[in-house]
DNA sequence: CGCGGTATCTGAATAGTGTTCAGATTATGG
DNA sequence: CCATAATCTGAACACTATTCAGATACCGCG
């Protein structure tokens, strides 16, 4: 919807040449072929024979194959940071019934965008992209997100002050960890509504 | 050690037909491939050539390179699990004190594990293999080492009875999240050592 | 001791991969 | 309108997993 939308000829008639915004088309046939592939499965012949463009044709956006999945892993944390933000967005009020509700939520995101697509969550944490440092991505600012909801959590006295210091750890560690174990098979599903359970005990330790 | 270790022939001379138990050298050269470069490349040709094998003769081992992942996985959850358990078998006792220090070593051979060997790390939980059942491979011992520990700090008075039923989900989840986000850059690695503390404080939790 | 069968491994071939590079094609600014 | 820059192609190279017919070495049985 942006400016630019009308100017490009997206391919015009059966020429070959000049595809548009092929950077942002490799981008997105790049997130299917990992979602239903696996990230250890993404070729990039298979991408252009998709695009009907040549394999080479890739190189003039990634310098290779690695940077390409550096670009789609940001674009995913941007989605999932994206989601995370509308989860909260529906649920306001500064209760502590809302607040706890926000808290699960945000895990809740977290773990069904692992559990739904098991494939694109292993290209963000299997060490197919680093991030380059701590808080990098959009991880600031779910992290920011999470910080804010502890906040609440600790402000509506659901959680005690001390633990207000590990909450961010504690939580994200925990709620990454369950996603992996669940979505690698070493835990059922039900696991997770269950660990939210023991969070939420765990961080009201005891304050009050 | 074993008595069979006498019997074969080892690759006398420079035949290069019967390497005596190509199996587990297979494996073994895995291990140490995927540790080197990476779990996605891991080559059967490479194995094969620093074996002085032909690529072919893996397949009358493995019926593809899955399922030689499937034995390396097997393998590292088998040596996971006994560094583990020489860890507990260091520290003896039956006080609060030794049972605070058993968990935090079991949590602390777990992230080792993940921080020194990323590679390895990844194979195991990077969607490369799947557990079959929840609680397979060696993961079972693990999880039973890790309830063992649980007692003993019920036991010792360290945490509360309730936090006692979560206390696996919680404890595992949060040492196998942490020590992703730290080898996978999200973390500084001191990030450990505080989620040591604040899993111990969270686990008391009103009890005492 | 020798011979047959079997387990083991080879060699070649197929189909697929990432990557490079010279050159062909198209779009665009002066 | 033309030159220049951006864009894409086609062929080539060095890899990869996997299959299969056939060669090789071992082992037990007569």
């Amino acid at each position: 919807m942006s400016v630019t939308n009308e100017v490009r000829p997206l391919r015009v008639g059966r020429a070959n040449y000049h595809h548009g915004d092929l950077a942002a088309a490799l981008l997105e046939a790049a997130v299917e072929l990992v979602r239903v592939a696996g990230p250890d499965h993404l070729s990039l012949r298979a991408m252009a024979k998709q695009l009907e463009v040549s394999p080479s044709a890739v190189y003039h956006y990634f310098p290779d194959k690695d940077s390409l999945i550096d670009g789609v892993s940001d674009q995913l944390f941007e989605t999932l940071a994206r989601m995370q933000r509308e989860a909260l967005e529906k649920i306001p009020g500064r209760s502590a019934k809302a607040a706890k509700l926000r808290f699960r939520e945000l895990g809740r995101v977290y773990f069904q965008w692992a559990y739904n697509e098991p494939n694109l969550f292993r290209l963000m944490f299997g060490g197919f992209c680093r991030a380059k440092e701590p808080g990098s991505h959009s991880n600031k600012e779910a992290f920011l997100m999470l910080a804010k909801c502890l906040d609440d959590l600790l402000e509506t006295g659901v959680i005690s002050i001390q633990m207000r210091r590990y909450g961010e750890l504690i939580a994200w560690s925990a709620v990454q960890g369950v996603s992996t174990l669940i979505v690698e098979g070493h835990l059922p599903e039900v696991a997770f509504e269950e660990l939210l359970d023991g969070l939420e005990l765990a961080l009201k330790a005891t304050g009050k």
